[in-house]
This record gives structure tokens, C-alpha cells and sequence, in this order.
RNA sequence: GGCGAGGUAGCUCAGUGGUAGAGCAGGGGACUCAUAAGCCCUUGGUCGUGAGUUCGAAUCUCACCCUCGCCA
């Protein structure tokens, strides 16, 4: 029975390119994860989008002396262009900068005020009388009360590395033009944590069987030491989401409070975009829908508490406030498979430092598949990773080319030359025997191969199915490696010469299991599974399409990616492959890699980090 | 300093009470369809340190050391 699957994919901040370690923290598992979904034939929604708002992006602006959308424009189109490279498929990969986020935001706000859960509170901010306005933590500098720095932000001294209470900085001044700001209350509206504590705890609880270990044990632990407090969800701001309350024109939502609410925005802009507005309830309001959460563990707090917190809050009240209609609470989290971090070359990736991969960089020299092979048998599941290139290359070419790639090679040019490049057909042994099912003219060791590989179809499901990515795809190599031992015992190229019909049942099954592993590897090396699925003289491709719109709203222009469906799309069950059948020309899946251009690439990263 | 995660073969990692595992790297061998790839055999670890519980511990308890992250 088809279930309906929400895969809600962390918001890449729009101000820095993404890297590797951002790739395989979030981004890939939700792809493979969501792939898997789809092939089982469940009803997936994978959304994400550009998080365009908050300081960091107003910060860049204005040393850039553009407008904040000018720079959030630049990098969602980065991202939009590295996803589909990368063959991320997102139903909708869109933005917080659209009207439609705007309303949902505000509604979610005007929820939690009508079921009590807002209150508002006064704070000291510094404010600039010759800019007119209060100052955003990181627009004042000063000297660090901690270390004595002269540098330090007002929310983060870069000298010693503390995180910084703004108003207790020494000379403070106004980065924008060195005025000396001076302390004034400023209101703000308080999401009140504390009231909804226990909720929070007894929904962490009742996932803690499941939920991998850092993720439940630090959330909860979290909240036993120190215990939920109010948090503002307002800032002094112009650059952002209106608060909808008279009187608060100046204010802005906070970005932590209403990035998270794209998860269910994107939602509703993708039900709009497709046709059917109401169809976003199937995956928010259906308590049978899953939502998976797919993020990085710096971002643990705000999707295991603070956002499952304004879920509880707003509970039921989101859809009247929103359309005026009773209807179910909104779905909770059902998992938060956060992974650990990616160094890389044994530090820490640094954007400041050059000192990283980058998504865009790396796909202009090398292919996404082998990116998506890398970077997840190294999934930083359960500690932290490390990209090492002299282990790429090793595990590109000893890998992915010699056990997967060459193993396809090596059974589709045998056909082809065997067989005039059509799938042996097995019932030619068999006189007048063109009734029986396929299994019924295979030997017992045919049939012994093809259980083992089609087995993979639960072994491999199992470990998809609870987000053990990393090792699924090893289980699937594993059966990989079975092909290549049976190919080994069976010689072909001796039966060709001896019993042309013993070869023919030998590569009618190793065609077979490769049409099987095909599908097996399909989630993690989406491309080549399908350049092999058309060598195997198939039609219609395993998955839909990517494609990009332009949608205009009160707010301009945001492009968004998005997916197509495929019309005929590949299941998650064992290959029907028939005899005859007329294959394509075959070529090499992947290309070996010159293990010196692991040196060159550390000499990328050295030079760049000079 | 508190909390969380991790410390297992050269490398990347699996393994939550019962004689230490996988892949890759290293060594040897038989084969040749294939991107000199694949297959078979094989070297290699006092499971961070110390103590305890147990007939028996990588696995449970305690202390300590190291790495990463969060918080203070």
C-alpha cells in the first residue's frame, strides 16, 4: 500500500556556496532516501529552498552596497544549478522570499499567539541615533569582555571564539558608520518553549527507539539540563518576514523561527504550482504520513525541539487560521536522521579559509555519480567523516569502476558479441519449451545467483528504509561482487567455445542480476543506473525529470526546481528481463581516475588556503 | 567546566556478554569476457588506558586520556 512520505531537506543558507561536507550532511541522503521511496512506489514530497533572509545575507549586501535580494538571487541560482547537476530530485526546491511563505509564516504566527503560546517581552538592543535604527548583533563591533580583542562582533568574538552577549561589549560602535550606539528597550515577541517542555520531551521519547543516538540523546539531554526558555522570534530588522500585528512595521520574524516553517510552505507552493491546493494536506495533516527530516547536526536543536515545538503549538489551529477550516493537527517529525560533520584532508571545511570542496568546482572536473559513491560509503552516519582524495580516487576506481562499472562492461560486450547484442534467450535449450516461465530453464546455480542478488531487494530495502545509507550501498557492492564471483565459476568465455547454450543461460542471468543491481544502485548513482537501464534496451527512464520555473509574486521573481514525474518509472522489485530482447551499444559506466590528481587537488586546496 | 557523540587491522568503518569482522591497501596464485578490471588464497589488531562485575567483556560498571560538537 502506497504511503505518503514527506522528505524535508535542511535550507541552505543563501549567502555561502555549498560544499561536500553540506552535500553529504543533507542534501544526498534526502536524494537517495527520497529515490528509494519513490521506486517502492510511495507517494513522495521532497522540499526544500533557499533561506534568504537573516543578517549573514544583509551583512553581505551591504558590503557589496546591493540590495539583500540581489545576493540571495546569486546563490539560489547556484544551488538550483549544483542540484540538478548533482540530480537532486526536489518536487519543489524554492525560497523563503515568496508571498506564499510570507502567509504561511504569519499564519503559524497568528496560530501560536491565538493558542497562547507567544508573549512579549522587552530587551536592550543597541540602537544607532545617527542611522535611526537598532543594530542586529552583527552590526556592532567593539572589544571582547572575554579575551580583550578589539575585533569582536556583537554576537561572536573571532578572536577567542566565545559567542557573545552584545550588550555587555566594550566601545561598542556601528560597523556601518562608527557611531557609538547606546542601550534602548526594544520589544520582542517570545515563542514560550517553556510551557510546551514536556511535549517536546514526550515527543522525543516516544521516537527514541529509533532515532540515531546523538540526535535524541543531545536533544534530550539538552532540555533535562538546562530546560526550555522562551525565545524571541521577533529582531529589529527591515530585511525579512513583516510581523503581522499593527504597530510592529520595524520588526521582522527571526530566521530560525520561520526558516523551519518552509517545510511546510514549500508544502503548500508545491500543491499551488501542481494544480491541486489541497493536495499538501495528504503529507501535513495525514497522521499516517511520514516526514523525514534531513539535515546536519548543526542544525539538531532547531528540527528535533524548537521546530516540533511549533508544530505542538500551533497544533490544529494552523489550518483555521490558515484557511479557515477545521482539520487534523499538523505531523510531527518522524525521524531526524542528522549526520555528523565531513573534514576535509583531516581539518575542518572552512569557507572563510578556502579550505573545502565545492559542489559547482567539483563537477566541472568530475562526474556526480562517483561524488554520490564517495561521499556516501564515507556518510558521516554515526561520527564524523573525512574526505581524503588519495581515498576517492582509490575508491573510484578499485570500487565503483573495477567491482560495479566494469562488472556491467564486462556482461553487456559479451552479449554483444556473442549474441549480436541481443539478451540470450534461455528457452533455446529447451525444444518446444517457449511456455515456461524464465526460472524453469535455469540451472540450479542460475537460479541460486539471481536469489541472491533479488534478496537484495529486502536486505538492501531494510537498510534504505531505516537510513542506513551507507550500509545499503555496501549490501548492494556486496551482491555486485557475487556477480562477478559467479561470472568467474561459470567462464563464459570457455562455455562460448564448448556449449554455446551453457553460455547463453550464464549471461542470460548475469543480464539479469545487473538489471536487478541497476535498481539496487539506483538511489545512490542515479545516472549511471540509468545510462545502463537504457544499454539494457529499455524505453521509458527509472525516474522523472528535473526541470526549473519562474514564478512571480507580489514580492518579484523566484526561481524554483522542480520534478516531473515519470510517466512508466521503475520499481523496487526484482527484473523481468526476457530473452531476445535487443540491447543498446554498451560503454563504460564510470572512467578510471589518474592517481595524480590526487596531489593536484591538495595543491588546489593548499594554494587556495595560503 | 557541564552535556552529547566517537576512540576496533596501514586507511574507512561494522560488530551492545560466548573462541575478534568487512571493504580498500600489502603479499601469493590460477584465469582472460572486461576500464591490466574480475576470481581464489593470504599477512595484519593485547578492540584508547587502568580497575571492577561475570564461568566468560570490544560489548556491562567506575576512573582516567584523546578527538569532535553543543552549552557555560
Amino acid at each position: 500500500m502506497s504511503k505518503h512520505i514527506l522528505v524535508a531537506v535542511a535550507w541552505p543558507y543563501a549567502n555561502a556556496e555549498i560544499h561536500v561536507g553540506n552535500i553529504t550532511g543533507s542534501y544526498l541522503p534526502a536524494d537517495i532516501f527520497a529515490r528509494y521511496q519513490r521506486l517502492k512506489g510511495n507517494q513522495v514530497l521532497m522540499v526544500s529552498g533557499s533561506d534568504a533572509h537573516g543578517t549573514p545575507i544583509t551583512v553581505k549586501s551591504d558590503a557589496e552596497g546591493v540590495g539583500p535580494e540581489v545576493v540571495y538571487h546569486r546563490y539560489h541560482a547556484g544551488f538550483i544549478e549544483l542540484f540538478q547537476k548533482l540530480g537532486l530530485q526536489y518536487d519543489l526546491f524554492t525560497s523563503t522570499h515568496t508571498e506564499n511563505h510570507f502567509k504561511v509564516s504569519q499564519a503559524m504566527f497568528t496560530a501560536l499567539k491565538q493558542r497562547g503560546y507567544l508573549y512579549t517581552e522587552e530587551q536592550q538592543q543597541w540602537y544607532s541615533a545617527s542611522l535611526a535604527k537598532f543594530l542586529p548583533d552583527r552590526y556592532v563591533e567593539g572589544t571582547c569582555y572575554i579575551c580583550g580583542f578589539d575585533g569582536a562582533r556583537g554576537d561572536q568574538c573571532d578572536n577567542c571564539g566565545n559567542v557573545l552577549d552584545s550588550t555587555q561589549l566594550i566601545n561598542p560602535r556601528a560597523k556601518e558608520d562608527g557611531s557609538t550606539p547606546e542601550l534602548r528597550n526594544t520589544t520582542h515577541y517570545f515563542l514560550d518553549l517553556g510551557k510546551m517542555e514536556s511535549q517536546v520531551v514526550s515527543f522525543l521519547e516516544e521516537r527514541k527507539s529509533y532515532w540515531r543516538p546523538n540526535v535524541v540523546n543531545r536533544s534530550l539531554g539538552w532540555i533535562r539540563s538546562e530546560g526550555l526558555r522562551g525565545r524571541p522570534i521577533t529582531r529589529d530588522l527591515d530585511w525579512g518576514i513583516p510581523v503581522p500585528e499593527a504597530g510592529w512595521d520595524d520588526k521582522r520574524l527571526y530566521v530560525w523561527f520561520e526558516a523551519v516553517i518552509g517545510y511546510l510552505s514549500a508544502a503548500i507552493e508545491w500543491a499551488a504550482l501542481s494544480g491541486q491546493p489541497e493536495a499538501w494536506h495528504r503529507w501535513w495533516t495525514d497522521p499516517a504520513a511520514r516526514a523525514y527530516y534531513f539535515i546536519g547536526k548543526d542544525n539538531i536543536d532547531f528540527h528535533a525541539i524548537m521546530w516540533p515545538a511549533e508544530l505542538i503549538g500551533v497544533a490544529d489551529e494552523f489550518a483555521r487560521t490558515f484557511e479557515g477550516a477545521e482539520d487534523k493537527p499538523l505531523t510531527l517529525p518522524y525521524d531526524v536522521p542528522a549526520n555528523e560533520f565531513l573534514n576535509m584532508e583531516n581539518r575542518k571545511i572552512s569557507g572563510s579559509r578556502n579550505w573545502g570542496v565545492w559542489g559547482l568546482d567539483f563537477l566541472s572536473r568530475y562526474d556526480a555519480d562517483p561524488l554520490r559513491y564517495y561521499l556516501t560509503v564515507n556518510m558521516p552516519e554515526t561520527s564524523d567523516a573525512n574526505w581524503d582524495w588519495d581515498d576517492f580516487v582509490r575508491r573510484n576506481n578499485n570500487e565503483l569502476v573495477a567491482t560495479w562499472g566494469n562488472l556491467a562492461n564486462r556482461v553487456l560486450s559479451f552479449a554483444a558479441k556473442h549474441w549480436d547484442g541481443h539478451v540470450p534467450n534461455p528457452s533455446l535449450r529447451a525444444v518446444g519449451a517457449q511456455h515456461a516461465a524464465p526460472n524453469a530453464l535455469l540451472r540450479p546455480q542460475d537460479r541460486e545467483l539471481l536469489a541472491i542478488v533479488e534478496a537484495g531487494f529486502d536486505s538492501v530495502g531494510q537498510l534504505l528504509e531505516s537510513v542506513k545509507l551507507r550500509a545499503a550501498l555496501g549490501e548492494a557492492m556486496r551482491l555486485a561482487a557475487e556477480v562477478n564471483r559467479y561470472l568467474d565459476e561459470q567462464a563464459p568465455w570457455t562455455q562460448v567455445k564448448i556449449d554455446k547454450d551453457a553460455a547463453a543461460v550464464t549471461i542470460y542471468t548475469a543480464l539479469r542480476a545487473i538489471d536487478n543491481l541497476k535498481l539496487l544502485l539506483a538511489p545512490f548513482l542515479p545516472h549511471s543506473a540509468e545510462a545502463l537501464h537504457s544499454m539494457l534496451g529499455y524505453h521509458a527512464p527509472l525516474f522523472g525529470e528535473q526541470y526549473t520555473e519562474s514564478i512571480a509574486d507580489s514580492l518579484g521573481e523566484h526561481q524554483a526546481l522542480r520534478y516531473r514525474a515519470a510517466a512508466i518509472p521503475g520499481h523496487w522489485r526484482p527484473s523481468a528481463l526476457e530473452g531476445g530482447r535487443q540491447l543498446r551499444q554498451p560503454g563504460p559506466l564510470y572512467k578510471k581516475l589518474e592517481p595524480e590528481i590526487a596531489e593536484q587537488e591538495r595543491a588546489r586546496l593548499a594554494g587556495g588556503a595560503a
